[in-house]
DNA sequence: GCCAACGTTGGC
DNA sequence: GCCAACGTTGGC
């Protein structure tokens, strides 16, 4: 059972164009413990993820990728040259958790967060509640559909 | 740049 | 275990 995911990005940080020219990437650096519990627990490997770009005018959602590994140890957080680096987690009892992302779809044209705002079928989503910071949301099959229809596809551009 | 929302920290 | 202080996120 495939589940469908959003992940932001600041566009300044680590933009889609980077994640197509790397073809894959570490999704490190994520700090905070719902986040974190669903990357080590409920990221499979196969899911589908929006990539969301936050911190641009407008944001916005610019592909979809793919998991690639399910939930392993955030080695950043042992790099005392890093800045996601963290005292409290050890390779005996590592404290965060990532997952591997490749790219699967560029999205023909991007769906933009007031377009979002405008779709009825998508209220609800966590994404457009306010104040909601979480870097990693679940998505409805519902709603990924929508989305994707917005950017001119469907879910089975995916396969 | 502002600020609302919310997570984390740490004193008590 | 409460809660004030503080830091971060991220839209606007």
């Amino acid at each position: 059972m495939v589940a469908y995911w959003l992940m932001k990005s600041e566009l300044d940080v680590y933009p889609w164009s980077q994640l197509i020219e790397d073809e894959w990437t570490h999704w490190d650096g994520v700090r905070n413990y719902q986040a974190r519990n669903m990357m080590r627990d409920e990221l499979k490997c196969g899911d589908y993820v929006l990539f969301y770009h936050s911190n641009c005018k407008p944001p916005h959602i610019a592909g979809v990728a793919i998991v690639s590994r399910e939930g392993y140890p955030d080695f950043t957080s042992w790099d005392s040259q890093s800045k996601y680096f963290d005292a409290k987690s050890t390779t005996e009892n590592p404290r965060w958790f990532m997952v591997d992302i490749e790219p699967v779809l560029s999205l023909s044209e991007i769906v933009t967060l007031p377009q979002l705002r405008e779709q009825p079928e998508l209220e609800g989503m966590p994404l457009l509640q306010r104040g909601q910071r979480l870097s990693v949301q679940r998505v409805d099959e519902s709603h990924m559909g929508c989305i994707l229809e917005m950017a001119g596809h469907t879910l089975e551009d995916l396969n």
